[in-house]
RNA sequence: GCCGCGUUCGUCUAGUGGUUCAGGACGCUGGCCUCUCACGCCGGUAACACGGGUUCGAAUCCCGUACGCGGUACCA
């Protein structure tokens, strides 16, 4: 049976989501000056008339038409709004630490739906059954807290359109996914992990990209139900056109255009039962309700198969707006290994939440007015996302420094500044800890700060030749094979970080004491302290994990960097010695 | 490799074809203030990736190239 989207001509979305016409210079009128460009996204609610993201394979083009529309009367629209609210949402996956990446999501996500009267919606994304964990998700609620970015409905406080955990709406997918395979749209597919794999190497080897071939697609629906019935395992593939386009509208990019050719039959439903995100975030997207999909850019190479979704479903699409990426300095995704990621991290190493917003809010975007100090009310009152500048920034904590400092010095009270030191760690709570590491070592009250210090410290000053010691090289790898244990461990506390020294004397061959000496420096700043491995539950994982990648980066500066063949060796021996068989 | 998205001082950015030999901020730097340091204040440094086009006029529009990034999973 031939379906729609199968057919050999491109598929564009509705005539009514995007103008025909190409948008060159010679096509603008002079007067009324860019009145063609206004039609409204069909579930836009705005409260100005905004035009289609427009046109034109160049982002210039695009927002000087809509610069321009901006300013045309209301009157010209041909297309009727649809009355409505703004619905945005935030869906992290909750593995791993809770990323600064996700608070900027947020951030837009939150200011959007609140410039335009919406609801803003936390959804725990927890289709990895492998990876997800409840730990992550509650560091995810934590994080957003901290920062002080509130959410309407979510897995924590419920709503209407709940549960907000992916992981609790499998009925749901089901029911969707079959819906798909009913109209032709997707298909079950039997082939094998050998299959796939030769499959993708046959076509690397032409140079093709590689991509499902269909092999199952035509398989007889009666014979295909048959070999489910029996238990055969098999996943459930989206069907995508083999010819034409797929041309679909971002807000901020004009139109976006991708050849079906390139797009891979995604696999929406796993061998185990579980969508994947592309299925689940669709349907979850069209049952909450959102209006405004607003996400990281690395996401528009999956678009043509959230278009294909929504059209499977028949659904209207939602206005998608790719943000800009945060960058690392060397202008590649944010990442830990480059970057301080952790959110648990910026609120251990005494940074201010709304410091962290304020400077978040400037990354790919300017208020109207230049202002670069601005709370998060200010933020949203002000909020137009047209504004959004799409060169990835560059992370940079040498700013953001700077903003907390002018935070601490200008807006805050010495009172208020010491309730801020309490929350964080100047607290009785945090010397309970220290001192029963510390009272053996006193001789009077005064010797306990400088003993403790450490726990409160940011930078720590300690000299690098003296971290280094006879061997900076073996030094560094230890450092480096430390970190890579730490950043798996979990719990964080005394005795697992025990182990992972433990476990590194057996493998290294060296005497703990001797093993210990440059940790005990990169972590608490002196060859003499409080016993290391409480030390480091104490400081938590973040700060400690950053310490000793300071640690790392002082020996680099000394010559002892590790990079390159070197570094990608130790890592496969590491590999090897300490992860094969766990 | 292929596909996509980008590209204004080192970094964050302003910039809606003429008012800009490009403005602000961080950083760095010179000076002032000052019991030190910091803060603050005054100054300096430094950019339209390149090449074609369109135009009387281009950072701004178009095309190409280079570079960067993202994607290319039964991860999200």
């Amino acid at each position: 049976m031939k379906t729609p989207h199968l057919d050999p001509c491109s598929w564009r979305p509705p005539s009514h989501l995007v103008q025909p016409q190409p948008c060159t210079r010679a096509l603008i009128p002079l007067r009324p000056r860019f009145g063609r460009f206004l039609a409204p996204h069909p579930i836009g609610h705005l409260s100005r008339p905004r035009p289609k993201p427009y046109l034109g394979s160049g982002c210039h083009a695009a927002r000087a038409a809509l610069r321009h529309a901006r300013i045309s009367s209301t009157k010209e629209c041909s297309i009727p709004m649809r009355p409505g609210p703004v619905v945005t949402r935030i869906a992290p996956s909750p593995t791993g630490d809770p990323h600064i990446g996700t608070v900027f999501m947020a951030l837009f996500n939150l200011a959007f739906a609140r410039r335009h009267g919406g609801r803003f919606i936390l959804r725990i994304e927890d289709t990895d059954q492998g990876r997800s964990t409840r730990e992550s998700e509650e560091a995810i609620f934590a994080a957003l807290t901290w920062a002080g970015i509130p959410w309407d409905e979510g897995p924590d406080k419920g709503g209407p359109h709940g549960p907000y955990r992916q992981s609790e709406r499998l009925p749901i997918y089901e029911e969707h996914v079959a819906r798909l395979v009913q109209a032709g749209r997707a298909y079950p597919c039997f082939c094998n992990a050998a299959r796939l794999k030769s499959l993708r190497e046959e076509q690397l080897a032409r140079k093709e990209d590689p991509r499902y071939d269909g092999h199952c697609r035509h398989l007889d629906p009666a014979l295909a139900a048959t070999r489910i019935a029996a238990g055969e395992a098999h996943v459930i593939r989206l069907s995508v056109p083999d010819e034409g386009e797929c041309v679909v509208p971002d807000r901020l990019r004009g139109e976006i255009r991708i050849a079906w050719s390139t797009v891979d039959h995604q696999i929406l439903r796993k061998t185990d039962g579980f969508p994947t995100y592309h299925l689940a975030n669709v349907v979850d997207d069209r049952l909450m309700g959102v209006t405004h999909v607003i996400r990281g850019e690395e996401w528009i190479s999956s678009l043509p198969k959230h278009v294909l979704l929504y059209e499977g479903f028949g659904w209207e699409l939602p206005e998608f707006i790719h943000m800009p990426l945060l960058r690392n300095p060397d202008k590649s995704k944010l990442s830990k290994r480059k970057n301080p990621t952790s959110v648990t991290w910026y609120r251990e190493a005494g940074y201010l939440p709304e410091a962290v917003v304020n400077y978040l809010g400037m990354m790919g975007y300017t208020l109207p007015d230049g202002r670069e100090m601005f709370t998060l009310e200010e933020f949203i009152a002000s909020f137009d996302i047209d504004r959004v500048v799409l060169g990835g920034p560059v992370f940079d904590l040498a700013k953001l420094n700077w903003l907390n400092g002018r935070y601490l010095r200008e807006s805050l009270s010495p009172a208020q500044i010491l309730e801020r030191l309490h929350a964080w760690r100047l607290n009785d709570e945090l010397l309970l800890k220290a001192l029963p590491l510390a009272q053996k070592r006193l001789t009077t009250l005064a010797d306990f700060m400088p003993m403790a210090g450490f726990l409160l410290r940011g930078a720590l000053d300690y000299p690098t030749a003296e971290l280094a010691g006879s061997d900076g090289a073996c030094t560094a790898r230890w450092l480096r094979i430390a970190l890579w244990e730490l950043e798996q461990l979990r719990p964080f506390t005394a005795a697992t970080v025990r182990g992972v020294f433990e476990g590194m004397v057996e493998k290294e061959g060296v005497a703990l004491r001797e093993l210990l000496a440059p940790f005990f420096l990169a972590v608490t700043g002196a060859k003499v302290s409080l016993p290391l491995f409480d030390s480091c539950e104490l400081l938590g994982a973040d700060v400690t994990r950053r310490r000793l990648h300071e640690g790392l980066e002082r020996l680099a500066a000394m010559g002892h960097e590790l990079k390159g063949k070197t570094l990608k060796a130790l890592e496969e021996d590491y590999r090897r010695r300490y992860t094969e068989n766990r």
